[in-house]
DNA sequence: AAAATAAATGCAAGTCAGTTGCTTTTACCT
DNA sequence: AGGTAAAAGCAACTGACTTGCATTTATTTT
């Protein structure tokens, strides 16, 4: 289970951990940090907000996500494809396998793909 | 011609304006807000740099482009496929025919890819 | 179960990208 | 050349994210 995870890499299991975690599994859409900490603002500080995501990312208990309006996104599952309003910042997740067929209620107007790896140099 | 597009369209045809263009026709990468800046430093303020690169997306002579490293790049061209490198930045262009196949260079380790657009309740 | 301790939280202050308001300068029109 | 609207420059602001340090807390040891 997810809990056991957090301990056995070697990281407490704190309040603050525990109700991201939380947060995660009550959620299925991907969440900006702004919004973790506003749900979370009366037990919480920010800074534990940035610093809790940063642990659960190094663990891969969550993950990074593009999104278009405020910077980071996280979601409790790895995905590679969204379609983001550009307006609201809505964000909604397609399955590899069904991809540009299946997106529904979007007038899609252009895409952005991006390859992260290792140039020659860095690779070492 | 580049420098008439900028006046056809009614804006004027300042210094900022046609250093920001030389700098992108010497360039075929695209650049960061700072990679400019740094590049002018001595001849424009970087308040200017961010508003004369607005004018020219305006305009259609640059486009956003997305980059791992530092927030926003602009370049002369607009590309939908990059490779970005996690570790130097550096950012290598792949026209859309060739896509994957062509990747040289690279460890490719993830894609990411978002197609914005407009969501039922934004598109009106 | 209580004390010890290393790690995590909270707070305050700092950095860095990008923005805004306002005064001065400049491109372009006559 | 002179007038004027638009653009540049400067300073001060915002908002995301970070850092340093003192306090608190989850786990270990007894």
């Amino acid at each position: 289970m997810q809990k056991k995870s957090l301990k056995e890499q070697g990281y407490k299991l704190t309040k603050p951990r525990q109700l991201i975690l939380d947060f995660f599994s009550r959620r299925s859409q991907p969440a900006s940090v702004n919004q973790i900490y506003r749900a979370l603002k009366a037990k919480i500080d920010k800074v534990t907000v940035y610093r809790v995501l940063a642990v659960l990312q190094e663990v891969g208990l969550i993950f990074e996500e593009p999104g278009e309006k405020e910077s980071l996104y996280y979601a409790a599952k790895k995905q590679h494809h969204h379609i983001v309003c550009r307006v609201c910042g809505l964000s909604q997740c397609l399955p590899c396998t069904h991809f540009f067929s299946k997106i529904k209620n979007f007038s899609a107007i252009e895409h952005k793909m991006t390859i992260s790896g290792l140039c020659k140099k860095c690779a070492h």
